[in-house]
DNA sequence: ATTATTTGACACGACTTAGTATCAGATATT
DNA sequence: AATATCTGATACTAAGTCGTGTCAAATAAT
């Protein structure tokens, strides 16, 4: 009787596929199911999107799902960590090579922050909009990114800071402000589709950000000068 | 036969009933489902309150539910907009003593901004992080508060504005940040169970007013002066 | 060539919710 | 007292989703 042999849960070898081993196609699909998930949680909100539907747009059925996630919650979780990692990459990578001249590093900070926010609508609404209402899971996950931010805000502050000290609890405060407004304003520029043209949210915002700067005794932001909305946008790349 | 007559819609007189008018009575049970509304959204979110649960809440049953509002959405909204009515009331009455003196301003807005957050933290949930990720009805309520609370922050500040000129449109961003800068705080703020001393998010959030007030040569905050932090916290309570 | 595994499609039951309908008892009107 | 309306509790259908199970065809291994 050969049945028993093909019933019973012999645990199995496995086995390459497509050209591809076991743990490749595994990692393939797992990723197509975050690409998925990024697009439909960021253009239809998180409590919108099925199960079903994002094994559809990844081109999956449930199994691998399951195979690869136990909720749909840690689904978003990863989406979002891939998101999040993405973003700040960008917004590092425009700023290396100005991390020694404030108002330089400011600028292409913010250029950036904005740029990629309307470069990719889906990932900046998962991030900045979708991520905030869902409770449980994701919300440490949300919190240690944030912390980071403000931490990565404070770390390419100091290094300017010479005015009278500031108590750090208070500094913190501002670095948050800092963070604050940015994430504000890009949630803001969302909700009203990208309306309001990029120049002007950089130019407010350096302002914003020149008030900081001039009431921490930042260098090269305590000299009066306004050449803000001014100077021609130089379009600021990324250091390869 | 008097079936016939009973179970032909025939279209009745409203009727009193406990004493109380039929209007009376229609208002009551609404305003019981936006107060229910609001502590349920507010404490378990949107998407996470069924109508029955609102109604269980309310101490109604579904009908008067559609009675009162054509779908959830429709009642998140009502919530909403109850909600920030509140919130505005409140910071505006402790504001207005204090319209002559910048600095005062500042202080008494930001004290009954966190201030009232932290006594509501159900109606700051549902204001300041439900309502942002709900599309569709609440969109247009949500941009049209936000852009009356901006242009507040305008009104406010303008008697006091006296040097360069401004572009309206960077002074508007700028105006959009201060909103912005006290809304994040408190959105992290919740978000971290209030963790955080109110007197050190009024510290602050004052000196990052202070930078955009220099920044704009508003009166008040252009002579050096540097108090904050070490003042007592004067409790500033509103008006009668 | 035969056997075993991988894959995709689909079926199924349990559960939740929305929205409507029913009905007996309480309350007001005549 | 008799009748009509209001109220609250509950029942009900239809639809959607989750999580699991089944099965035949495709592919690899023996």
């Amino acid at each position: 009787m050969t049945e028993l042999k093909t019933t019973l849960p012999a645990q199995t070898t496995p086995r390459s596929y497509g050209g591809k081993s076991a743990e490749e196609r595994q990692a393939a699909r797992k990723q197509a199911l975050v690409d998925a998930a990024v697009r439909l949680f960021g253009e239809q909100g998180f409590s919108a999107v099925s199960i079903d539907a994002i094994c559809a747009e990844a081109g999956l059925t449930k199994r691998y799902f399951y195979e690869a996630f136990p909720s749909r919650e840690a689904l978003l979780t990863a989406a979002y960590e891939s998101a999040t990692r993405e973003y700040m990459q960008s917004i590092l990578a425009a700023v290396a090579p100005y991390l020694m001249d404030a108002r330089k590093l400011v600028r292409a900070g913010l250029q950036e922050s904005f740029g990629f926010v309307k470069r990719n609508p889906a990932k900046a609404r998962l991030i900045l909009i979708e991520a905030m209402s869902v409770r449980g899971q994701l919300g440490e996950m949300y919190g240690e990114r944030y912390d980071a931010f403000v931490d990565l805000m404070l770390q390419f502050t100091r290094p300017f800071l010479s005015g009278p000290k500031v108590p750090d609890k208070v500094l913190r405060v501002m670095a948050k402000s800092a963070v604050g407004v940015i994430i504000h304003l890009c949630q803001s520029w969302i909700a009203t589709d990208f309306k309001q043209p990029v120049a002007e949210l950089v130019d407010g915002t350096e302002r914003v950000f020149g008030g900081m700067g001039r009431e921490l005794g930042v260098k090269g932001y305590t000299e009066v000068q306004q050449c803000n909305g001014i100077l021609p946008n130089e379009r600021i790349t990324a250091a390869p």
